[in-house]
DNA sequence: TTGTATGCAAAGCGTTTGCAGTGAT
DNA sequence: ATCACTGCAAACGCTTTGCATACAA
């Protein structure tokens, strides 16, 4: 990531602009907004490169294809709309869950993802 | 699912031994045991059926394919080992989460994947 | 000028589907 | 003898990669 290109500036402000997390699509589509003829597999390669400088963060909700996010310091789970798909950051956790699991088994991290219907969806 | 074969015979008592979610792959390198020269369609096609059936349940954690095991009553959540990738049951759960959203989002269910060591690998 | 970054098309990977042949009833 | 089920291969959707060209430095 040596460039700065009109390609990578488009996507970078996409994934700002946001606030929420994204698919490729979503970032496709924004950033063709000014940057017509851009291509899915710019989009890909500049998300990984955006990833490994730590710029963005990779979200995985279960079933779900990989969106992205600005990248976070804090921890943080997320939402879903169960109506418009959306995801959302949701900033509270109820703790560690160490204990949760049965004996023999050690917890180090968790994900956890709530759905139901979002403010506008509601 | 009206005749019963060898292939679905094998398939369903795989899953059912397992105990734990298993992915497509492993439900085939199983049941290739008693039926050799099974085929990964026929794997997908009796998975379906197996759900549209309510044998089995669909398991989708974060980032990682689809797995499968028998379907339970209750309500429980996953723990993936992060040495295996083997992913077990957690039959207990902190509560409903309502409440942990920001206001104006109305929370409906949850999906919660703890990581850390299993047993065996602890 | 140099070589990173891009666009297109082909290739990968997991999953689904079409089709002719197999086998449970 | 039927026709649901199977195996194989082609098709799909998403993601990655090869290659020639474009453009930032």
């Amino acid at each position: 990531m040596e460039r700065s290109t009109r390609q990578r500036t488009a996507i970078r402000q996409v994934i700002e602009a946001a606030g929420r997390p994204l698919s490729t699509q979503e970032i496709l589509d924004a950033s063709q907004v000014s940057v017509p003829g851009l291509g899915i597999a710019t989009v890909y390669r500049n998300i990984k490169a955006l990833l490994e400088a730590g710029e963005i963060d990779l979200v995985t909700l279960p079933g779900e294809n990989p969106r992205y996010e600005q990248a976070h310091q804090k921890h943080h789970h997320h939402f879903q709309c169960t109506r418009c798909q959306r995801v959302f950051d949701v900033f509270s956790c109820p703790g560690s869950f160490k204990g949760m699991a049965p004996p023999g088994f050690e917890v180090e991290r968790h994900e956890l993802t709530l759905y139901g219907r979002c403010p506008d969806c509601a």
